[in-house]
RNA sequence: GGUGAGAUACUCAAGCGGCCAACGAGGGCGGACUGUAAAUCCGCUGACUACGUCUUCGCAGGUUCGAAUCCUGCUCUCACCA
């Protein structure tokens, strides 16, 4: 089996930070394995996690072996790194969950099943760590490093001196032995020989080739991979409502999808060759086409499609869409209509809700009413008077006037009614 | 403890007896334009039974036909001096 250039590979995705001097080599000798750390603290990764991902699932199709490291152990300790306060330790159930969880997501983008000799491999830090007592890894592991080394890397340093006032406990400082612990124990038992991570584990991973050399005599190497930025200084991966997760029952595919639409420029071709498994010669000539006719945002909608394809499958994407069409697009009441009432809920997920009953409708429910009056959607009446002024409200996705009246024949599903205010705030009404 | 300055809407900040629901800026919202972007332009931004009415300018009283504006007390903030 001949090995297709990893680190070749990264480098033009823009996806390589640092590699240990050698790394490219070793990978081109023959197929190895590499691990990446993650951290069970919720029962669903987001898309911060998806670089990682992305390491691990480029790595495979190199030819490699990918192994994700599930930190049941460490996530018990919590990684001191970029943190600037003590973090809060989990218990093992909650772990256990989470740990289910992660692996389900981590499925769509690795080949946990096939019989390929380079098939990925799931495995959890805990079911070694809880094994060592702690005598045992002081004498055996501890007794290796000195706590000058461990002193020196930056998430200690910016712990201990300076500004911090927090401090730091011994759990936080003994962090970087665990996972160092982790490389070695997989070099022994996986012929592990690579970690790879985002840039700030550095100094984590580094503590592990020190084990690997100290305690094996072997060598390990490492690759970390750039943070993702936002070209406008925001924070990547945050939305309004916070993270952006990989679980649909924590962000639906529909906003999963409109979060990858709505990159800007820059930074759509960044992400391209980052989260996709587009080749190099597909993504050039996208990038150019973009360029020509960029108000058409083939970037943004192919990175959307093949993302959102990968978390959610086929057919999630394409009712975002439909979604994105019904919201964004020229659509009318018609098209509204048609649709059946679990599309038109899942369109409308999370949109704030109000119920009015059905003798107000019969009886022409007035715009004042449905806006403020019996649904508080808005503040108060003034504000529903000022909004129908403004030309702002639209029923089933029509303007209307201040003199309109929602009857029955407005009803979609025979129960729902859409009002908006402006082109962004939904609101649905419910009729009992 | 003493002296001085201040407290105005989401934030900053004018106003110092009637023309004040309160200038202006930022933010927010809406409209036009547009690529579901950026920039730009325009409008709105206390409430209500709405050409009018009511409640708001730290809190409580008072003077006056009339107070955010003047007086008294209180609370808090800031600066300077002990």
């Amino acid at each position: 089996m001949t090995m297709k250039n990893f680190i070749e590979e990264l480098k033009w995705r823009g996806m390589l930070h640092q590699d240990m001097p050698g790394t490219e080599e070793h990978l081109l000798e023959k197929m190895r394995s590499a691990y990446v750390g993650f951290d069970p603290t919720a029962d669903s990764l987001h898309i911060g996690n998806l670089v990682p991902i992305m390491l691990l699932a480029h790595y495979q199709r190199c030819g490699h072996r990918p192994i994700a490291l599930v930190g049941g152990a460490t996530g018990m300790i919590g990684d001191p790194s970029g943190k600037s306060s003590e973090r809060n330790l989990l218990d093992e159930k909650t772990l256990r969950h989470n740990q289910e969880c992660v692996k389900a997501q981590l499925g769509h983008f690795l080949d946990f099943e096939s019989d390929a000799e380079n098939a990925a491999i799931l495995v959890n830090n805990y079911d070694w760590m809880k094994e060592i007592s702690f005598l045992e890894f002081i004498r055996d592991v501890g007794k290796h490093i000195t706590v000058n080394y461990m002193m020196a890397k930056d998430s200690v340093k910016n712990r201990i001196s300076s500004e911090s006032k927090e401090g730091m406990s011994f759990t936080e400082f003994t962090y970087q032995m665990v996972q160092g612990y982790d490389f070695l124990h997989l070099y022994r038992e996986n012929e592990t020989t690579l970690q790879m991570g985002g840039s700030d584990q550095w100094g984590n991973i580094t503590t592990g080739t020190e084990l690997i050399r100290r305690i094996s005599g072997g060598k390990g190497y490492a690759i970390t991979c750039p943070l993702i930025t936002k070209s406008d200084g925001s924070k990547f991966g945050k939305s309004e409502g916070g993270n952006v997760w990989l679980d649909a029952k924590r962000t639906s595919a529909y906003k999963f999808y409109q979060y990858w639409l709505n990159t800007s420029d820059e930074d759509a071709e960044k992400y391209i060759k980052i989260f996709t498994f587009l080749d190099k010669e597909t993504i050039d000539s996208l990038i150019e086409e973009h360029k020509e006719a960029p108000h058409v945002r083939v970037l943004q909608k192919r990175l959307g499609e093949e993302v959102t394809v990968a978390a959610h499958g086929k057919e999630e994407y394409e009712k975002a869409i439909a979604a994105s069409n019904i919201l964004f697009g020229k659509s009318s009441s018609d098209d509204l209509k048609i649709l059946d009432e679990q599309t038109f809920l899942d369109v409308f997920d999370g949109v704030p809700q109000a119920t009015v009953s059905k003798e107000d409708i019969d009886n022409g429910l007035d715009m004042i009413g449905a806006l403020a009056a019996k649904t508080n959607f808005l503040n108060s009446n003034s504000d529903a008077r000022r909004a129908l002024k403004e030309n702002a409200v639209s029923v089933n996705k029509e303007k209307v006037k201040e003199d309109f009246l929602i009857t029955s024949n407005d009803l979609i599903a025979n129960k729902y009614v859409l009002i908006q205010r402006g082109k962004k705030s939904y609101f649905l009404l419910n009729v009992k």
